[in-house]
DNA sequence: GCGGCCTTTTGATCCATGTCAAGACTCGTG
DNA sequence: CACGAGTCTTGACATGGATCAAAAGGCCGC
């Protein structure tokens, strides 16, 4: 199916820059594209676009023009309600795919706003699907990114439904943990890029209980807080307070 | 695009037949398709498949298969903790598409159970990945159900975590309610499927407060409960409930 | 039609988390 | 360097929903 073995090793630096450039290794690493596609999709994600800190990537209610690939910094994704609470959707950083929520309705339905500098590469949402139509397999890795999000979303829902404050305090700490190492940072030692409050909101908590639940776990040794700062002495304590629940 | 300006009568009939008998009027009714395409989802949604009341439709932990589309009757899926507990994750009616979130992993990531006798189409995902390729506004279409699924458990996030137990039930029945009218049942009279502890779960709330605060609404008149029989007296009065948190 | 199991209702009490409030800390800016 | 706004911590108290318990009602198989 592939022209894979026909690359020459420049070909695949070109891929590989293409890919960790962009932070599309997400979308398009796994996909085995051949030379004719690689120029194609690199068209497609060669469009960076800068957000800095406290801007919105898009709102809601807005058309659905592009899906963003994070490239680097830290993004949250939350629904306003009407009358001015806000619900944490979600927190997105290096290689997260945001925006899959607009393609049922073609507009955005939850405002993207950036919690650091980041930097996105813009995907324009028709040119990737008439890319995909053309590349079966990277269809199929969209396929798969979509599910996998619902999957997410489930766990979180599962979080939400039936576990205690200090239970998904440390389910969310242990999550960005492992994706930070996933992505090559220290798993036990980086900064909080949101607020007590935001936390809460993601958590389903008040701020107050955030704090309080932090202390807590720094008491008993489990971590270490300073502000944003965060360093988890005892991951398998935190794992065992869990229990029973793995999203 | 579509040959479809070239469909007679018989072939309107034909491919109206096949959506509709199989429920995947979700699937293939928007999609406009010839008359080679209908024949071919003709092929891969004819397999109709009749699930018992108690019967599991799939199990967590088996391979990914078929997605399937209920075509009459009532599916939970639910997500099993270790100690035993159960999260409920969604109720499924007619039309809907179950198994989504295993397309991320290859395998199926909760049970489907079936809450009364109900029949569902069979679609091997493998050949609807193959024929989506051919038929461009299928996956379109298909693109659409998977970002629909992660709308709707946005808004279940929301509601776990922000809202009250009067605004969730609120919430629940009033989705409930118009997902009958939807399906052409009655929008205000209708049986539940399911259990108090059910919906306690999906809610992430207990069975005793599901009990109590029907009974409360019930006292004020909004509805009428008598074991699964629901009647919905004031509609309205469960939107203001709701308030400011649309799903 | 009876007996047993599952589901539902309702009451009494408890507890985790929310609410309110005060003060401390941090950081950016004039 | 001081100020002020935003953020965080901590305490006291309130409360929504959980828990425990008992009894009533419905459903199914025999």
């Amino acid at each position: 199916m592939s022209a894979q073995s026909s690359l020459t090793p420049i070909d695949i630096a070109k891929l590989r820059n293409a890919c960790s450039t962009c932070s599309v290794r997400e979308l398009c690493l796994p996909a085995g594209l051949d030379l004719q596609e690689l120029a194609q999709v690199d068209k497609m994600v060669n469009r960076r676009r800068p957000v800095r800190r406290g801007d919105y990537l898009y709102r809601a209610g807005t058309e659905l023009q592009s899906l963003y690939a994070i490239r680097s910094g830290f993004i949250k994704s939350a629904v306003l309600h009407e009358d001015g609470r806000e619900q944490v959707a979600g927190f997105h950083m290096t290689g997260d795919l945001l925006g899959l929520d607009a393609i049922s309705a073609g507009r955005h339905l939850c405002d993207a706003v950036a919690l650091e500098d980041t930097e996105v590469c813009d995907i324009p949402f028709a040119l990737l699907e008439r890319l995909a139509r053309e590349i079966p397999s990277l269809q199929s890795h969209f396929n798969r990114i979509m599910s996998r999000e619902i999957v997410r979303d489930h766990g979180v829902m599962l979080l939400l439904g039936s576990m205690r404050a200090e239970e998904r305090l440390a389910a969310f700490l242990l999550n960005l943990s492992q994706r930070f190492a996933t992505r090559g940072y220290s798993s036990t030692e980086f900064n909080l890029r949101m607020t007590r409050e935001e936390i809460g909101s993601y958590l389903g908590l008040k701020l107050e209980t955030i704090s309080r639940v932090l202390s807590r776990f720094q008491q008993e040794g489990l971590i270490q807080v300073r502000n944003r700062y965060l360093k988890i002495n005892d991951a398998d304590a935190l794992r065992r307070l869990v229990g029973h629940c793995e999203s």
